[in-house]
DNA sequence: CGCAACTGTAACTATATTTGTTACAGACAA
DNA sequence: TTGTCTGTAACAAATATAGTTACAGTTGCG
């Protein structure tokens, strides 16, 4: 469904620095983590500033921190800061408006996509990057035992939500 | 973020179906309501008829139906059929297996975007065609009086899921 | 039979969106 | 004033969806 990443990377590159406590980051380091490049980083941190969830400083010894405390961030602050459309389109082109059905789809079709909308915000409302954080540190732990977690990057149920596997260049 | 219109055409494809009562639909007048190739329709159909929502017909005289009443088919039967992906995607590229945070984001984003299908999955499950064409009905009927609602195909709430404005050639 | 009306499907092209890359202006600390 | 950063433009590459043409195969009917 959907072909974009920007959520997962958001939340990514916040929970970086949610870690780096207070400390700024270089997009670099940024870019370094989620193995992409540095300018792609940049993008995105200048919409999250313009969200206010990040501050980002230019010049030398400049980087981004968190602009709150990370228990002060919930995932739907990051859902609206970087994606733009709700979770399903209607059709790309109006249907037939000579057609009792194709005229006032759109409008069915609109209170159900807004309840869609809206459970996905409930659920990404109910939790804050210092919950992603403290998810995450249990896994991290491990890997000075036996490094439990070997794919953090595995399927999720059976659902193709994987990415490419291909080495990169 | 969804930049697919596949299930609201999937909806309307159906709804149309729901609608005729168990006279079979050819592709083309399915098209033309939809306002879209036949072919893609009947690509769509195919997929329906894998998922046994739709039976086909070939030949003279045939066509499309549904395979069953309408109000023992949900939007998340619907939704299966022709969303291959969840809600959102991980990142594109594994994320740098060298990082702490990197190398178990995925286990903790898996786990969020999990919950996310979940709740998309409870809304869709809760609506069937039937309950569709019962909330078309009145807006239909007006059609008799001042047609009220002028623009089926209007933006829901702020956010751009809007199609092409752009008229067909 | 043999034609006409359909579906199913392959093989493209077109369009849209996201992601990656290079390049550079401007900010800022030392 | 120099080196290190961010911000941003401009463009290329990758991916996915939608639209189109073409045609084989099925079916009803004269």
């Amino acid at each position: 469904m959907s072909t974009s990443s920007r959520f997962a990377v958001a939340v990514h590159v916040l929970t970086l620095m949610a870690w780096a406590d207070e400390e700024p980051l270089k997009s670099e380091q940024v870019a370094e983590s989620v193995n992409t490049n540095a300018v792609v980083i940049r993008r995105m941190l200048c919409e999250l500033a313009e969200s206010n969830l990040v501050v980002s400083q230019t010049g030398s010894m400049g980087g981004s921190k968190l602009a709150r405390l990370p228990e002060r961030i919930t995932l739907l602050d990051v859902y609206q800061a970087v994606e733009s459309r709700g979770v399903f389109a209607l059709h790309r082109h109006p249907p037939n408006p000579d057609c009792p059905v194709g005229v006032n789809i759109g409008t069915v079709l609109n209170d159900v996509l807004d309840e869609v909308d809206s459970a996905v915000e409930g659920v990404l409302a109910n939790m804050t990057l210092r919950d992603v954080v403290s998810r995450l540190k249990p896994c991290v732990s491990t890997r000075n035992g036996k490094n439990v977690s070997t794919s953090a990057h595995a399927k999720r149920k059976q659902v193709a939500r994987v990415q490419s596997v291909s080495a990169r260049n």
